[in-house]
DNA sequence: GTGAAAGCGCTAACAC
DNA sequence: GTGTTAGCGCTTTCAC
């Protein structure tokens, strides 16, 4: 930002006023210009490498056409994925995005929900580490920043998301009818509505044959979570099928099943929920895991939609019962 | 950005004038400011929810303490790592970071690298696609916005990575100490100087020995191009080693070794370039990936600093052989 | 069709 | 210690 011309060196080599320049910045022809004036204008803009400072047109406008995106862990594919999303749209829009990886630290979230805020981004899309900071949310609503929360619920807030409940359902009665029966699940954190949905679908679907989960487990959508939770579960006897609120800790799962020696899907049949497509290690995986597709890219673009076009509704995506071989007839 | 309280608001509340209230919020002590006065405005700040408009500020301070990078690839967990080691600086220095993925398109990138200079980033972190294009690169130099490199070169300018060749060179010396001969080798693009420089290196270690590569196959890092080089180059005759110029096409080419039934390490030695830890899909691999490792955070954290401090220099870090399984004596 | 001038919200001299 | 004031670069009425 430096030895740079502005509006009125360019004014001045084409030889016109202010206003004029602006015009043709802005393409503002209501009132038709004259083409060469126009030219002139635009000759000069080249030759001085002119370009509009944006904080004067933010700052006269009032308005910053920036987005924010706050996730829990930008290195999940899973949410990179939903940055692109929104980034898609964004981008078209002549919206410029800040990602804000929260690193599954509400802390940290917090101080990017007020970095955002003093941004004076338009609107954030968010998907909170567990029960979000309610004072630097109001603070954000208050100054009438848009939020819209994705594949998270907070009360009063529009969400974009899928039927987590009726998908766990469907993925737990699909389990059930491959013969499964002594099921363990490993759930996500209490204050993450996504978990919990998915828990409720899978406790109703298990209740509807007259059976309980042998086990629940609390983890953190960690891979680490997964294989931690596995391992104690699979001590308990008789778990013959474990599934996970995502896709990360079922790998989690399975890693524990092969130390264990556990044959996956004989011994064992394991279930995750996400299915992050196009992971290219995931190929590796024989079998493919048995999962339910969230689209989350789309999620991410219907997020930004609605910020975008100021609309305050919520919305529900299909989602798609991926039948890999991680389950099977026993 | 509506019924927003602004700075002279606060002072109005608190009694005091503007510039009072800007000195605390500043921290602008120099000349001592009376305790209860600065409480006085603190108040009225919180009460107020006040918060400053940024774009103001940095009209003002014609500051925008902003950074941007710009990647191939923001799906590839390498750059996510990457962009989290310039944020980790970046944020503790107070900037903000805008991130760009051009995914593998030059276009994209260009876009990107002229919304970056509109938005007037004081700095940017440049991983570009290829050959980047002079002109948006230009323009930005010319406007006296600092830009960086990292993880590949070009003429002029600061770069920040590791000694490719070097790296490259002792791999290749590894592989040929265990016993393999007809190495073929998954090039990068050509006109990408990191993988130019992996190529350097591993051609030279074969040459030291009087040995050529038995085929070389120009991919594109992403696992697919690993993939069908591998193919192709396993059609050949007696190769008994592949080396990549990364991790990715390396996997790419186990996943072909697996499809031809090629029995790694043992009809087949594997290796890779850059090892991205904790991938936790990658824990399934057995063995695990012959590869070099890139501290590609710390990368990031250097660029960072560089930017910040505007410092005008180029740095090479150390890499660290990994002996993984996918090569082994025969 | 084009120009003049006010002012967006803030910071930093400079007064006092 | 605190207040007054002049812009930062731009957009946008309102004149002409």
């Amino acid at each position: 930002m430096k030895k740079r011309s502005d509006i009125r060196d360019v004014a001045a080599r084409a030889g016109v006023s202010l206003s004029t320049v602006s015009r043709v910045l802005n393409d503002r022809t209501e009132n038709h210009m004259r083409p060469e004036t126009r030219e002139k204008v635009l000759k000069a803009i080249r030759d001085l490498n002119y370009a509009p400072v944006k904080a004067a047109q933010t700052l006269r406008r009032l308005r910053t056409k920036m987005l924010g995106i706050v996730v829990p862990d930008i290195t999940n594919l899973y949410f990179t994925l939903l940055a692109r999303g929104i980034e898609s749209i964004a981008f078209e829009q002549g919206f410029t995005t800040l990602i804000c990886d929260s690193n599954h630290q509400s802390e940290r979230e917090t101080q990017y929900l007020d970095m955002l805020r003093s941004e004076d981004v338009e609107g954030i899309i968010f998907v909170p580490v567990g029960k979000a900071d309610g004072n630097s949310l109001d603070a954000i609503l208050d100054q009438g920043i848009r939020v819209v929360l994705v594949d998270r619920r907070i009360p009063n807030l529009p969400t974009v998301e899928v039927d987590n409940y009726a998908a766990s359902f469907g993925l737990a009665e699909y389990v059930l009818n491959l013969g499964y029966r002594k099921v363990a699940y490993i759930a996500g954190p209490e204050d993450v509505s996504t978990g919990e949905d998915r828990l409720a679908g899978l406790s109703d679907a298990l209740a509807s044959k007259g059976l309980t989960p042998v086990a629940i487990c609390r983890g953190d959508f960690t891979f680490e979570s997964g294989y931690s939770c596995a391992l104690s579960v699979l001590s308990e006897t008789g778990v013959d099928a474990i599934l996970a609120a995502n896709d990360l800790m079922a790998f989690g799962a399975l890693r524990a099943a092969e130390e264990l020696k556990k044959s996956v899907p004989k011994d064992l049949g394991v279930a995750g929920f996400d299915h992050v497509p196009h992971v290219p290690y995931a190929t590796f995986m024989h079998p493919e895991l048995t999962t339910v597709e969230v689209p989350i890219y789309e999620l991410g673009q219907k997020a930004a939609l609605l910020l975008i076009d100021e609309k305050d509704e919520s919305i529900k995506l299909p989602t798609k019962l991926i039948r890999g071989g991680t389950c099977r007839e026993q």
